[in-house]
DNA sequence: CCATCTTTGTGCACGCGTTCACAAAGGCAT
DNA sequence: ATGCCTTTGTGAACGCGTGCACAAAGATGG
């Protein structure tokens, strides 16, 4: 964008850190963090790599992208780039955050000892449920929805966690954004369209099991026969433009009738 | 590794699916869950990438690697696509699932309404918390850690779910996999380390959250100034090699005040 | 039966991310 | 001080993923 194309900034550093190493980099960070509490003073890229379960190559080129930390034929000072890391993350400074949506999955968020930790801070919680309305939760009282753009204005909240039922999350992400939030971490089941400008990443567990479902059915496949075996047995018709919409179920030994209801 | 790498398997589909269509794929499944239940009998690639937030044309690219279904000048069948998708990701037969530490993640997980739905059954729930052994959540008994390997024999378990605190990670990891589990969904802060052959995915909400702190941080410093300001007044000093090790490990839960000097 | 119009399926080019391999840099021993 | 040894930092090559743009395919209307 601003910057073109530069493979690296000459002098300075970064402007043009990867997002693929700004992933990477809380990893890092973890890594470092414990390696300084058992009072490590300095680790070479292979150890620390390996920690963190990555290419000690690709760690080092992330590295390059922050600066020339590090020193040759020693390694990264641990304390001193667990501060370059943590300041390039923003993590020097207080996120306050808040939890929209106080279910089952909203209550684990909020006394999930992470967020607490490192920077990030629960500002609020919030819930459309008036029964919750006061209650504490993990020692935070639950606020209502009405408050939720006063809650966003009055604490500066730039980033919004949604814990919400899919029904609800885009409703919820719109008055967000709408107060002011630029950040969203989203835990419903939803597609969440945001203007320009607002960062929106997701989690999504139904997704994560799927994608393991998938990798599991071909390991199944290939293991008994061990042989590539190029078509399992189409079962399938094909799409053939007048089929009638709801396949008996017949032909195939299970329910393909995937949906619950 | 073993399918080489080859584009596209000339006539038969399915072999290589690239590892990001496959992220993609329970997207549109959700999408095209969608439409079905309002009775939709087709769709175009262009209604439906845009209801799962994705590029037309990358929709068309990632189905053309399951086949050629969609009939050109009308669209995709959505019951038809359902099916296929399904199939492809495993979808069409029961996978059973156990999770692995029943405490506020835990208990939300197993009361999530996506795990039970599409094809995943929770099989079981451990924790290693003797009081919680019999107690149900989410109608389902809590089962103590011994009888994890039993667990996962009898059921014919091989997709664990592990909410642990990150200290006895790794150890349930080591069961599972020993006792035959071949696909783990990790939510504890910690890399794990499997043989091959086993996957791994990874749900990290303090990962997540300091990717956004980043993005949050970089919006803020270019939105007020409105300048690059190439040098945010490095407070830091070199690594210099002959630093004392332990920097007076006062502050460890806030500041990290790691400055040599 | 033919023309037209819509939408798919994909060849191609581009850019990002990963990995290799090595020269430069610095500590350390002699 | 000098040479050796370790480890970083990075140039370059490669492969994957993305998006454009268009030809092929098929439906639809006359």
């Amino acid at each position: 964008m601003a910057t073109g194309r530069n493979h690296r900034p000459a002098t300075s550093r970064s402007r043009g850190i990867p997002e693929a190493t700004v992933a990477r980099l809380p990893l890092y960070l973890r890594a470092l963090t414990a390696l300084s509490e058992r009072s490590v003073p300095t680790v070479s890229s292979e150890e620390l790599a390996s920690a963190a379960g990555v290419n000690s190559a690709k760690l080092r080129k992330d590295f390059s992208y922050l600066g020339s930390y590090g020193t040759r034929g020693v390694g990264y000072d641990v304390e001193y780039l667990v501060y370059q890391i943590s300041r390039e993350l923003g993590l020097t400074q207080d996120w306050p955050v808040v939890i929209v949506g106080i279910g089952n999955l909203g209550a684990a968020l909020a006394n999930y000892g992470g967020f607490a930790s490192r920077g990030f801070r629960v500002a609020a919680l919030i819930d459309a449920d008036p029964t919750l309305s006061g209650k504490p939760v993990a020692g935070i009282p639950v606020q209502h929805t009405d408050e939720l753009e006063k809650i966003i204005s009055d604490n500066g909240v730039s980033i919004g966690v949604i814990a919400t039922p899919a029904g609800a999350a885009q409703q919820v992400c719109d008055r967000l954004v709408g107060a002011g939030v630029t950040s969203i971490l989203n835990f419903a089941p939803t597609v969440l369209s945001v203007p320009e400008g607002v960062d929106v990443r997701k989690v999504d567990l139904s997704i994560e099991l799927q994608i393991l479902a998938f990798h599991e059915q071909r390991k199944a496949g290939e293991e008994p026969a061990g042989e590539p075996e190029t078509d399992t047995a189409p079962p399938a018709a094909p799409p053939a433009v007048a089929v009638q919409k709801r396949t008996g179920s017949g032909p195939d030994g299970d329910v393909p009738a995937v949906m619950p209801a």
